[in-house]
RNA sequence: GCCGAUGUAGCUCAGCUGGUAGAGCAGCUGAUUUGUAAUCAGCUGGUCGGCGGUUCGAAUCCGUCCAUCGGCUCCA
């Protein structure tokens, strides 16, 4: 007999060898049919798997996570018999469940497919689900293993086999497909009953881009078809707030291919938002005791050579600038740090005047690879809300902090509140990627470490993924495709002070080496404009919409009315505008609704006589009528309650 | 950079198996002087992404280049 323990702590004796199924029904039919996997002492393990010794146990469901990669891994298998059955001698990489859906990466050999064939595969895997068919593990020998493999001519499973250790290689068989598997599986194929299969990549294997691109197939599979059809509506919905959308739909900025790929036009609406943005980091900047600089946007080829971005990135930077001197070279600058070390060179320094933040909303250029330009979140110029804190060993941990309070500021005052906070490390294996000593390294990175433990973040930790200078920790949020993206990121770095030998002189009448925190709260301007599109679905917080407020007069008999309202809200710093098309107020009010500003004002004979406006709210409707100082009032008031402490 | 798809008027899209382009919105002109999500009428606007090729004839077929989209790789 085994202890088996469930989550409210109840004990119950089993047979030894019952399997997660069975103790499931023990319980209730209901609960069986239910349970996709079991987790079992911390490790999912398929309902049919015997169990063996005590142990605690957990069912897990279409509402657990680890249910729901049960389900999305089977049906990756699912996936793979399907297209075996069809396309008889392809090869299989891999095939996992990711955050919504699964994927396979297979190699085609001889056959081309696009999302055509998708309906064909489709109505294949349905056919293989309704048969039922049960997944069966089988634990077997490297050497078997090897045979097998071998044998189907399947080479990727082979090359997994051969870093695997004998003993812990299990093979699942699914109908007639078998794959080389952890596991673990649904009890059979039957509860796969709504099956989309959404896009086609290449993927390199193992991630190499030296090695052979593989075709991969992402899907999503749900237990019931209305599950299925609500995520294809939830997918339209997320599209609609994508920011390449929007940012046209607002004429916030485009692009131009006469002006050059991945280099973004901020046109005055666009230009406007973000100009409130660089006011309200400014202003919590100052309060913070940074001090603004302004540097060029070329340096000399010597500055990058100094600072290691010349041997590490030359050859994927944009070409440099030649002069007409010959040797002279110049860069488009892909990084602030070196200038900013030139700044702090600008003369000698004491411990008495540390920590020195120099602070610039510098625009850099970098040669991103064509393929990776997507909108405003990867470009080829951006502009990063920089800074470079520039201070003592002692003094580090502090400064961290207060750079995590300045992002964490921004985060709420434009509630953002879905981000996760990544640590990331050098990679220990891999040294010649980073420059700087391993003590300086050490030093970084511990303390990092100890400022998220003290911070209370819940972070994220990530080996290899360091700067190539220094460890850095970094916010992202997603998309509204759920793409994570980098915003804010801070970077501890010894090295960049020692590579242009700042110094300052110590208590002790001694030189000293200062550390350097290089940090961006919202990373780029285009980046997060990107990102708040998304978040807000271009439904702006007041203080930041690049109209706050809009004129609508009934006919053109009261334009002059219209105006004078203008010129009062201007003048009181409200950014607002007529509509003075010949239009009907249902129209007018329509396209103010679309272009989604937050104030629509009708003005008409009731309002010009009471001196008022009538206060029409985006998305709200109807306020009635306010006398124009109130709006003003009611305006000032609403901006104050949502930038707080912050003036702008 | 790599794999796949896409590329028709400012925008959104139609155009079957090749017979030299069409709608709605926007824009312009006029009428209307309008009260909380689209007033009416007329008009302008496209060498169908670029370049080559096949054909009597190409938006449609083929090649190539460019761009965009979805991924991969990369991301100081």
């Amino acid at each position: 007999m085994v202890n088996i323990t469930f989550p409210d702590h109840a004990v119950r004796q089993f047979p030894e060898g019952i399997t997660g199924l069975e103790v499931a029904k023990s319980i209730s039919e209901g609960l069986a049919r239910n349970i996709l996997s079991v987790k079992v002492d911390n490790e999912i393990w398929d309902v049919s798997r015997p169990i063996k010794k005590d142990v605690e146990i957990k069912f897990l469901t279409w509402d657990d996570e680890g249910g729901k990669a049960t389900f999305w891994h089977s049906s990756a298998h699912l996936m793979a018999e399907a297209i075996e059955a069809i396309y008889p001698g392809v090869k299989f990489g891999i095939g996992p469940h990711i955050e919504n859906g699964f994927y396979y990466d297979i190699d085609f050999v001889d056959h081309v497919i696009s999302s055509e064939d998708f309906p064909k595969i489709e109505s294949k895997m349905l056919e293989l689900a309704r048969e039922k068919q049960t997944f069966v593990r089988k634990e077997v020998s490297k050497k078997d293993a090897l045979d097998y493999f071998t044998r189907k001519g399947d080479e990727y499973k082979v090359e997994l086999l051969q870093e695997l250790e004998d003993g812990q290689i299990t093979f699942y068989e699914s109908g007639r497909f078998i794959d080389l598997c952890r596991g673990p599986h649904l009890y059979d194929t039957g509860p796969i009953k709504a099956i989309k299969l959404l896009n086609i990549a290449g993927a390199y294997w193992r991630g190499d881009e030296t090695r052979k691109q593989l075709t991969r197939i992402y899907g999503i599979t749900f237990p019931k078809q209305k599950e299925l059809t609500d995520w294809l509506i939830l997918l339209e919905e997320a599209k609609k707030r994508d920011h390449r959308k929007l940012g046209k739909d607002l004429e916030l900025f485009t692009f131009s291919q006469k002006v050059g790929l991945g280099l973004p036009i901020w046109l005055p609406k666009g230009t406007i938002l973000r100009e409130r943005l660089e006011m309200f980091l400014r202003k919590v900047q100052k309060k913070a005791g940074y001090q603004p600089v302004i540097c060029p946007h070329i340096g000399s080829v010597e500055l990058y050579k100094t600072s290691g971005h010349y041997q590490k990135y030359g050859e994927s930077s944009f070409r440099p600038i030649t002069t007409p001197v010959p040797g002279e070279e110049f860069f488009l600058k892909p990084m602030n740090c070196p200038h900013h070390c030139e700044v702090y060179k600008s003369k000698q320094r004491s411990y008495k005047e540390l920590p020195i933040r120099f602070s610039e909303f510098g625009t850099v250029y970098r040669y991103e690879q064509s393929g990776e330009l997507h909108g405003l979140t990867r470009v080829r110029g951006f502009t990063q809300d920089d800074a470079h804190i520039f201070c003592t060993t002692d003094q580090v941990k502090e400064e961290f902090k207060g750079v995590i309070d300045i992002v964490m500021l921004i985060f709420k005052a434009l509630d953002f509140k879905d981000f996760t906070t990544q640590i990331s490390l050098r990679d220990k294996n891999n040294q010649e990627k980073y420059i700087g000593s391993d003590e300086n390294w050490d030093k970084a990175e511990k303390a990092i470490l100890e400022v998220a433990e003290e911070s209370g973040l819940n972070t994220v930790i990530v080996p290899g993924e360091a700067a190539f200078y220094g460890p850095k920790m970094d916010f992202l949020v997603k998309d509204a495709l759920g793409r994570k993206w980098q915003l804010g990121t801070i970077q501890v770095d010894y090295n960049l002070p020692e590579r242009f030998e700042l110094e300052y002189i110590g208590n002790d009448n001694h030189k000293h080496r200062p550390v350097m925190i290089h940090r961006a709260p919202f990373g780029s301007m285009e980046r997060f404009v990107a990102v708040l599109l998304e978040h807000t679905a271009g439904k702006f917080p007041l203080w930041l919409s690049p109209d706050q407020a809009i004129i609508l007069p009934i006919s053109e008999k009261y334009q002059n009315y219209a105006e004078k309202v203008f010129s009062l809200l201007n003048n009181s710093d409200i950014r607002s505008q007529i509509d003075d098309r010949n239009e009907k107020a249902g129209k007018k009010i329509r396209d103010a609704e679309l272009m989604k500003i937050p104030y629509m004002l009708i003005v008409g004979e009731r309002e010009e006589t009471e001196g008022t406006v009538s206060v029409r709210k985006h998305c709200e409707g109807d306020l009635g009528p306010r006398k124009i100082e109130d709006f003003i009032r009611f305006v000032n008031e609403e901006v104050t309650k949502e930038l707080g402490d912050i003036y702008l």
